[in-house]
DNA sequence: TTTACATTATGACCCTAATCATAAATCTAT
DNA sequence: ATAGATTTATGATTAGGGTCATAATGTAAA
């Protein structure tokens, strides 16, 4: 089994936005845990008792299909919450997070959270600002998911990423992910996506430098 | 152009749980609109005014894409809101939602609509409860349509519904919807999913009653 | 009833992404 | 520096969904 896709690629950490302030979560009790990287935050199907916020590193959201293959559903970078599904529904997590590499993250009772949520109606109006948000994500994905050329899937996700100005390299500016993490995320098989990845080169409308791939 | 796919469907029109309560909504200063079948209630990328409320009737909230073929998000039973994502997140509409048959939506202005989720802390998780609600559904659905088995796909649809009691015919209480709505749904072409359900009541996945299909 | 349109149906052919095998290149950790 | 794992690469083959053509059936409205 493959494990880590993310180990090798470095992100520029500098956090774009934090959902919940990070003193206001010490305050009100949360606690800092790390993770080893390839070490399971939480499983799909299980119960939730926490809110968890990406201090650093790298988390990836994943769900696995009846025949093993890893289908990664988001990738989380710091700042960015993760598993919140099961706080606002009470119904188990829909996938599984798994730490890319190694991370800290902040977590808070989920009942201290839903309270936190009541008593600010400007941070819970964040928060479905950002289910909203994860909402476009998948409309887009799955109109795309359903479309069936390979490219055609492969360019909206790079297009919306580079929009969302997520997994940008730090030096370059540009979207940058490998061919294996591409896969994951739209369930095309690795050398569909390295043939297609050359074709929209070859095109122009992607770069390739070094062997790596930018949009 | 195919227009109206869900005329011919009749489902059971009990309501089965109301977003917002339509006496309280009239309170608020919704109105009452009719919109007769196929007709355009609101379109992809433009502006929101409204919270909208379906009071009766069936409206397909849909994409389409560069090739002009519809791929239909949802589909939205009476009781239901569609089209909240601007609503929280000021952008523009992800997708057009086009009244199946006869249609009555009551229509609430945005910014009353956003007081009231300030007011009224329960009815505001209420709505990230149905926020999250459609999430699940898009992790599911994007991952079955990422997967390559057209019989994996139409069964992940199905079993979702099932679930949800929705498009439940009246008379069995099973989810009954015609082979053209699952292609659209699925992005799969009609006579795959023509196939594929013949296939599937050979393997007793799911039944044929005069040509219809249940499950 | 008739008309118009949607849905369902079926066969033939084609295209292409999946699959399998193999190997080089690259990165990570020790 | 070395070992082990992951990613990238390439070719050959194949399975299976898309596409096209054609038609029967079903449904709603005039």
């Amino acid at each position: 089994m493959r494990v880590g896709q993310l180990k090798k690629v470095r992100y520029l950490l500098k956090i774009k936005y934090i959902m919940v302030n990070v003193d206001r979560l010490l305050d009100l009790g949360a606690s800092t845990k790390k993770y080893n990287s390839n070490e399971i935050i939480f499983e799909e199907g299980t119960e939730c008792y926490y809110y968890y916020q990406l201090v650093s590193g790298s988390v990836r959201w994943l769900q696995v299909s009846e025949d093993g293959k890893e289908f990664v559903q988001d990738m989380i970078e710091p700042g960015e919450c993760f598993g919140e599904f099961p706080l606002f529904d009470e119904r188990p997590y829909a996938a599984s997070a798994i730490a890319s590499n190694e991370c800290e993250v902040m977590r808070l009772p989920r009942n201290i959270f839903q309270q936190l949520l009541k008593d600010d109606p400007d941070l819970h109006f964040a928060f479905s600002k950002l289910l909203v948000e994860r909402l476009r994500f998948r409309f887009l994905l799955s109109k795309n998911l359903a479309s069936n050329k390979p490219e055609d899937k492969i360019c909206s996700l790079l297009g919306y990423f580079k929009e969302q100005k997520k997994y940008i390299c730090s030096k370059c500016n540009l979207v940058q992910l490998t061919r294996q993490q591409i896969a994951d995320m739209t369930g095309l098989r690795v050398e569909t996506v390295i043939r297609s990845i050359r074709h929209l080169q070859e095109t122009g409308k992607l770069q390739i430098n070094k062997g790596k791939v930018f949009y």
